[in-house]
DNA sequence: TATTCGTTCGAACGTCCGTTCGAACGTAAT
DNA sequence: ATTACGTTCGAACGGACGTTCGAACGAATA
């Protein structure tokens, strides 16, 4: 039988929900490749990065890599739909749990922050590596990012409330805020800055009050 | 003799400065080549762009484009170098010329994007392969970027004016709206936005205003 | 016309990459 | 012990890529 990942275009029904689909040792070693190839997609770019320097990383024969996937371009794939997924996910709890939309737009920035923190390959190779799936592959991820989008611009929508419906505004809005988000990964290090609360903290107040200036 | 880009990495006086280096026809063939090439890897990116593609959007030979380059990566050192020369001067003259700090963020705003929907394939590639280059290209290109940003910076310093010094908001102020700028390429498309004065004005004011909020 | 030198090219070299194949391994059930 | 199946691998294929070489071209100079 071929690997189920193969299914994974097709029947929509694929998360590593749970480990439905196969013995827990195939999964177990699926999300082993996954988080190598991460890392490696990270510090080379995905085009550099070699399906050999998996094999090196994971310990893994280059043959025996592909019993757990069918093409490296699967392996971005299932890198950036899981991580685009599990972010609209939280988002959307979010914005069904809080009510006050600056808040919201709060929580919104600060559980992004905290995300990148603790999975920065994934969300470096998101925002990067946009443009490197085709055809299916690149569709299907980039309904996931609209989602994330779209649920973004709907918290400025409330915050300026102009009676409903989608303003150029708040598009706009919502599509800066996605450059400093897609950004981080350029300039945060470890240690180095204050942490994801602080951060947040910071970001929200520039987009709420702007950028604090001196009084005169 | 050798193409006088060989030069380039030594006599920093290279630029396409008039055409003191070649002959005309040389320096315009030149500009062509870089400008396919720009095209080339904004559509395909630089790892996934060929030589072979360059070759064929010029017209010319394989062997006839290592004329005017000695590799690939030179190529895009070339491009990068460049656009971000280009800037630094720009923002220089802004902040030279412009005292309120303000009116300054302004300014370097809207200079940003009129910059980029004039030149959209270089600053894509100025935002996009940051990491593509290596050695001494790398860090000659990410020199000039750093007096880009360094500069930015001092607009921030100077409408937070806490007593001069380089403080860490406004270093991180300055990081957030670089990735707004350095995110545009991803969904700017001719035509369908607003021009770059009023999108400028829009992110101009979130800094410093943020963004407008219902008025209770 | 003869010479020079900047410019162009066809053809190829060597390397690296994604992927595949059939055989073999290990483990758990019969 | 035998079977069945999930898993792993060595070895190789076919193709694409960056780059190079020496010869040839062409426009300006003498």
């Amino acid at each position: 039988m071929g690997s189920p990942v193969r299914n994974l275009k097709k029947t929509v029904t694929f998360e590593t929900r749970g480990s439905q689909h196969r013995t827990p040792r195939y999964n177990k070693k699926l999300r082993k490749v996954l988080s190598a190839s991460s890392a490696l997609f990270a510090r080379k770019g995905f085009e550099r990065a070699t399906i050999r320097d998996v094999s090196q990383a994971t310990g893994m024969s280059l043959a025996g890599l592909y019993y757990y996937f069918r093409s490296k371009e699967e392996l971005l794939f299932l890198i950036q739909f899981t991580t685009f997924e599990s972010l609209c996910e939280k988002l959307k709890e979010i914005i069904e749990n809080e009510t006050d939309p600056q808040t919201c737009l709060h929580s919104m920035i600060n559980m992004h922050f905290e995300y990148f923190i603790r999975n920065m390959n994934e969300l470096k190779i998101c925002s990067r590596e946009i443009e490197s799936l085709k055809g299916d592959f690149y569709r299907k991820v980039a309904e996931k990012r609209k989602k994330y989008f779209d649920l973004t611009q709907s918290i400025f929508e409330k915050i300026s409330n102009k009676s409903g419906g989608s303003s150029a505004e708040s598009r706009l809005a919502a599509l800066y805020l996605f450059g400093t988000l897609n950004w981080i990964y350029q300039w945060y290090r470890t240690g180095r800055y204050p942490d994801a609360k602080e951060l947040a903290r910071q970001l929200t107040a520039i987009y709420l009050q702007g950028f604090p200036r001196k009084s005169k």
